[in-house]
DNA sequence: AGCTATCCGGACTAAATTAGTCTAATAGGT
DNA sequence: ACCTATTAGACTAATTTAGTCCGGATAGCT
């Protein structure tokens, strides 16, 4: 199955989060109760996330992570690269590792590099206000197509 | 980290092997040895490929299994349905299994559902045709992009 | 200065999924 | 009959993902 990990998931949910506070600064408490995700895990992506500079964070009493980018310029490649690192859709993509048996006759790399930049497409012109949608108009979207 | 399975890998890798044979049909064995692949795993494979018929079962010596369909007219989406079941690319889009602890206020099933159905209308719009390419082609393609 | 609320980061454990094996039966051609 | 190959399900092993724990650092407030 292909699929997005709990790490992507939780960390759309907190950004979007996020966006509805504006300017004001959630603490991972907060953001974690609200959005029924495990604190220690979120923590754990939120320094991930701000490590790419799309947010900010603010110690101290009262502090906690800021949005520091608009929606729009949040990409979910950005997103995946920041928690997970390149995308590389097939294990026999990755540098260094394993390296495969097949090698020099491999029929397989090509083909999957090819679906790897289809998903990388994606994923860039996926920005973060694309996926801000009401269930309501998710399911008219879902219904339409 | 969002990436393919081995059973789709490997079934890519068997249709594409098929492709090349014609008509003739290549046993499980044959293939398997061929592709580097454990053979009583992609005798799984093809078994649900089957099942969908882009391919027949041939019994007996010199048995094996057959191309039943041009490549153009395999999607990757067909293929990950046969082997995985429909596509679903977070968690929480599962029917009836765990339910989520969120539910009527979560503010992610909707944003997956967006992301879901892109990739479905990817793999839809991908035929194995589209990744019959060999490694110089799909180095030129990477390289344009 | 000291207290408190928060972030930081690494090592660790637990749970779930995926990959792969084993065994036994069935089907069909020669 | 016999040989080759598919079919199917239960089982095991390996890997990945999810989640926890803990000691430490930072900044604001009183």
């Amino acid at each position: 199955m292909i699929r997005v990990n709990k790490k992507i998931e939780y960390g759309v949910l907190a950004l979007l989060y996020l966006a509805d506070k504006e300017d004001k600064a959630a603490s991972v408490r907060e953001m974690a109760s609200n959005c029924g995700v495990p604190e220690t895990l979120l923590s754990k992506i939120m320094q991930s996330i701000k490590n790419v500079g799309y947010v900010s964070a603010v110690y101290g009493n009262q502090g906690g992570y800021k949005l520091t980018k608009e929606l729009s310029e949040i990409t979910l490649l950005g997103l995946t690269e920041a928690l997970d690192g390149p995308i590389q859709v097939a294990e026999c993509l990755e540098e260094g590792t394993r390296t495969c048996p097949a090698k020099a006759s491999c029929r397989i790399v090509a083909p999957m590099n090819v679906l790897n930049q289809k998903i990388v497409e994606l994923f860039h012109a996926t920005s973060l206000d694309t996926l801000y949608v009401t269930t309501e108009e998710a399911s008219e979207k879902v219904a339409v197509s």
